[in-house]
DNA sequence: CTAATTGAAAACCTTTTGGTTAAATATTGG
DNA sequence: CCAATATTTAACCAAAAGGTTTTCAATTAG
């Protein structure tokens, strides 16, 4: 599906840059849906709603399994196993930023604003 | 920057789908950078990893400090919070299916395909 | 067999993305 | 003042994204 860990990296970020992709894998959360299913809620064509799902096919985010006209989608989210690494990396350094931001709040709440 | 969660996520998920600003924020992770320095390793234009910089900062993981004429950037991963959380409410999912994995391959280890 | 249903494919359109080069702006150093 | 440096802006381009409508293909039901 996907050449290199980079390429895999990016196919998943880029399907999960969009509001109505994840909408479409948090109802696949609860449970397979077939492509009308999927599509139903969204003031969209039922063929815009059917490429946002080849996109999550593409990504690997989304098994397809074709019985009869209806494909059933069922959620696969291994691949976001690797976003969700890289974005361990930076944990570090949010928790760092978001202590800075507590402290600051922390000392203007003392009258202190660290400023001289 | 960015007004509602979705659209912050949107913003965040977009910016890391792509290799170059991946890099660029691995570099900051190891210290601060002017554009210059960012833009250094890459075999495309200053432009053009200037707007890579650009997409950074409009999702909020990188911040610029202006003195004279240099431009310092500075990673902010709290952005990417939103996204880990985001990602975290699959981690049972993929969990899953990776133990799914484990024990096929265990059976087929054993000799046993789990086929009929 | 025929009609309805499910879904994809094709053709098209507009906006965004990722890149280019050339020009403008601001700052620094001699 | 003048030249070099750091960076952005502007104008442009090709390709990708996200949508549409129309057409086609396969399957199911009557």
């Amino acid at each position: 599906m996907v050449n290199n860990d980079s390429e895999q990296l990016d196919a998943v970020f880029r399907a999960l840059a969009d509001p109505t992709r994840r909408a479409i894998l948090r109802s696949l959360a609860d449970g397979p849906g077939t492509v009308s299913e999927l599509a139903a809620p969204f003031e969209m064509s039922l063929v815009a709603a059917s490429k946002h799902i080849r996109v999550l096919e593409r990504a690997g985010l989304v098994r397809r399994e074709v019985r009869g006209r209806t494909h059933t989608c069922h959620l696969d989210a291994r691949p976001m196993h690797g976003g969700m690494e890289w974005l361990r990396h930076y944990e570090q350094f949010w928790n760092r930023q978001l202590d800075g931001l507590e402290a600051l709040l922390e000392a203007e709440n003392t009258g202190n604003t660290g400023e001289q």
